[in-house]
DNA sequence: ATGGCTTATGGTAGCGTTAACACATCGTTG
DNA sequence: CAACGATGTGTTAACGCTACCATAAGCCAT
C-alpha cells in the first residue's frame, strides 16, 4: 500500500462495454481495429479523405457503415480548438425580412458543411448578450448579429475572443469585425425624396414597433431621420404631428392611417416605415372607398411578396435581404480562412419600388 | 525516481501562454486558481450555484469576470457525455407556420437554457438525413423533424442512438420517439363536411406545392385525402377536374382560381391547401369582380394572419402551430429529464374558422 | 468518546478526438 | 546507388472539462 501512491489504473478501467448504463456511440477506434488501422487514419478518413490512401478508405469506409459510426464533434472540437459551428441573432423570426436574411445566410454556409446555432434575441440587448456568451461557450467559428448597436459586454466578448463576426442590416463606422447592410437613413431620404419628386406635399410617417414591450430600433430611428431630413431638404415643413408609429401588423397600420387623417386630413402621402402596415393601411382604405393614391398616397418599406399582390400594388423600398445573408456568409467564410483583407463594411444598397399606389 | 520511465512530461509541456499563436481562451483552472479553489469547484459553481459555499462562490464569480472566463460546451460535453443543444429540422424557414412552430419551441427550451441548431431540410429527405448525421455528431441532446415521414436511416440512426425525438405536424402510428400535431385528413375533412353543411356543391381542392422541385408531401397529401373522403361521404361526385395544383404563393392561388372556373364554371366553392393560395384567388376575384362567396366560395388552410384581414375574411382552419412547438418541446424536455412514460402521439386538435368567404 | 450523517472541497482519471512528429516505403534523380 | 522528396500511416500527448470517489470538518445522537 505504502508504495502504490501512483497511478492505480488496473482499479477503474472501465473503458469500454462495461454491463450496465446506456450502450455508449461507438468511437474511432472501434472502426479503426474492424478496418485495421489506427484512429488517427480513420479520423484523417472522414476529415480529409484524399490523403487516405484508396483502398484503406474503402475499408474504414465499409466498418464506418456497419458500426453505425457517427462522429463526435465535441470531441473533435476539443482537440483541434475548432468547431464548423456559426451562430446567428436575430431578433425575431416571425418577420419574413430576417428569415430572408437567415435563408441566404444558411444556403451559402449549408454548402460548406456549417451547422448553425438560432438564437432569438426578442429585441433585447441583454438577452443578445446571453446568446453571444453562449455562442462563444460552444466556440462557434463565426457570428451573426442583426443590427449595429449592441452592448458592451457582446463587443467585449467578441473582440477579446477573436471571433469572426458580421453584423447585418445596418451600416456602422465601428464595426465589431465585419457589417453588411445598407443605409436606412439613405433609402427612407430616397422614397421621401421621390414621394416629393411626385407631386405629394405633407407627407407623413409611421414607425413600426416591436418587440414584447413596443419599441423602435437602430433601423426604425434611422428610416424616421432619413424622412425628416428629406423633408427638411425639400422646403417641408415639419411638424410631430405628421409622425405617427404602431405595432408592426396590419391592423395597427390601418389604425395609423386613421389617426393621421383624423388629425391632419391635408395629408397626401403616408410613408409607412414597413410594408405589413402599409398594406394595412390600404385594406383600410378600400374598406371606407378612400382612392389610392388620389385620396391619399401610400408607400411602404421592405417590398415584401404582399407589395405585389396588394390592390393597389405598393410602392415600397427594395432591401437586399437574401443578398445581405449571402454576402454575410462568403465574407464570414473569407474571414474564418484567415483572410484579413476582406472589406469591413459593405454597402448593399436599396432601390425605391415605384408602383401604384402613389 | 528509479520508477519514472513512463512519462516525458517535461518534453512537451507546451501548457499554456507559449509566445506564439493567438491567445487561446481562459480555462476553468485559470479562475481556479485565482479564486484559491480547485477546478471542480468552479465548475460546480458555474453549473450548480446551490452545492458551493456562497463566500466561494463570490470569489469564484470575480474571478470569471475578472478573467473573462467563457466556458468551453464542447470539453464539458466530452466529459459529462451531455450537451444542451438541441436540433430542429423545418423544410424551410420562409414559411410562418414553421416559423411559428419553431417560435413556440424555442421560447420553452430556451427558459430551460438549452441551445437551438437549426436545419432546414428544403422538402429533401436527403438532406434531412445529412442533418440528421451532423446533429448526431453534435450528440444533441434532442431532435425534432418535421412531419411524420423520413428515410429510413434516419430512423435507424435515432432509434441506435437513442436519442429524444419529437415529429410534428402530422400524427403517425409509429412515431420514431415521439409525436405531437393534428390529423391533416380529419382538418380537410371537416372543412370539406362544413361547406357541404353550407349548402356548397362542386367543392373543388387546391395543392398547394412545394420545394425547388415542386411537390407535395405528406401533410398535403393527407389533406387532398380528407377532402375526397368529405366528398365521398357526402354522396358529392369526385372528379379529377375539381383538383388543381400549384405553387404556394399568392400568384399560383390566383392562377388556380382561374383554371379551375375556367373548365368548370358550375363549381360553387373551393377549398385551397393553404392560406396564401386563397388569398391570392381572393384577390383575383376582387380584381375581376367576382363575388365571394356568391359566385365561388373561398377556403383556406392554416389561419395565417392573413385570413382576418383579406376582404371578404377568409375561412380557414386554424392550426395549432404555436401551441405544436410548446407541445413538443415541453414533451422533449420530460423526455430528456428520464422520464419515459411521456404519451407518445399527442393531438393537437384544429378548429375551422368560419368567415366571410363562406 | 464513538459512530454516523451532512456539507464543502479536492485528486485522479478519463471523455473521444486531433496536432505534431516520427517513420516506413517507394519511385526518382544525378 | 545513395540521397531525396512524396506518400501513407502510426505514436504520443494534449485539448478543457466533469464523473467518481475520497477526505475534511462540523454537528448530532448515542
Amino acid at each position: 500500500m505504502a508504495s502504490k501512491p501512483p497511478t492505480r489504473k488496473p482499479l477503474r478501467k472501465r473503458k469500454r462495454g462495461d454491463e450496465a448504463g446506456p450502450p455508449r456511440a461507438a468511437r474511432l477506434e472501434e472502426v479503426a481495429r474492424m478496418a485495421g488501422v489506427s484512429p488517427i487514419t480513420v479520423s484523417r478518413a472522414l476529415r480529409n479523405p484524399d490523403i487516405v490512401a484508396e483502398e484503406t478508405r474503402g475499408r474504414i469506409a465499409q466498418a464506418v457503415k456497419k458500426i453505425g459510426y457517427v462522429r463526435n464533434f465535441n470531441a473533435g472540437a476539443l482537440a483541434s480548438r475548432k468547431t464548423t459551428t456559426i451562430g446567428i441573432i436575430v431578433p425575431t423570426i416571425m418577420d419574413v425580412g430576417f428569415a430572408e436574411v437567415v435563408h441566404g445566410f444558411y444556403d451559402t454556409m449549408g454548402e460548406h458543411n456549417y451547422q448553425l446555432l438560432l438564437g432569438v434575441s426578442d429585441y433585447s440587448e441583454e438577452v443578445e448578450e446571453r446568446l453571444v456568451r453562449d455562442f462563444l461557450a460552444h466556440r462557434a467559428a463565426g457570428l451573426i448579429l442583426t443590427g449595429v448597436s449592441h452592448g458592451p459586454e457582446v463587443r467585449r466578448m467578441l473582440t477579446s475572443m477573436a471571433v469572426p463576426t458580421v453584423e447585418f442590416w445596418g451600416l456602422s463606422r465601428t464595426p465589431i469585425d465585419l457589417c453588411v447592410g445598407y443605409s436606412n437613413a439613405d433609402a427612407a431620404y430616397a422614397m421621401t425624396r421621390h414621394l416629393v419628386r411626385l407631386g405629394y406635399k405633407k407627407i407623413a410617417f409611421v414607425s413600426p414597433l416591436i418587440g414584447t414591450v413596443m419599441r423602435d430600433n437602430d433601423r426604425t430611428r434611422d428610416r424616421r431621420e432619413g424622412h425628416r431630413k428629406a423633408l427638411r431638404d425639400s422646403g417641408q415643413g415639419i411638424d410631430e404631428s405628421l409622425f405617427a408609429s404602431g405595432r408592426l401588423d396590419f391592423q395597427s397600420g390601418a389604425n395609423a392611417l386613421v389617426e393621421l387623417m383624423g388629425k391632419r386630413p391635408d395629408i397626401e402621402a403616408i410613408f409607412f416605415g414597413n410594408d405589413v402596415m402599409a398594406a394595412g393601411a390600404l385594406m383600410e382604405c378600400q374598406k371606407r372607398g378612400w382612392a389610392v393614391p388620389d385620396k391619399v398616397a401610400i408607400a411602404g418599406f421592405g417590398d415584401s411578396e404582399l407589395a405585389t399582390v396588394v390592390q393597389p400594388a405598393l410602392t415600397t423600398v427594395r432591401t437586399p435581404r437574401h443578398a445581405m445573408g449571402k454576402r454575410a456568409a462568403e465574407l464570414l467564410l473569407e474571414r474564418i480562412g484567415g483572410n484579413t483583407k476582406v472589406p469591413k463594411v459593405v454597402d448593399m444598397g436599396f432601390d425605391v419600388i415605384q408602383r401604384d399606389s402613389t
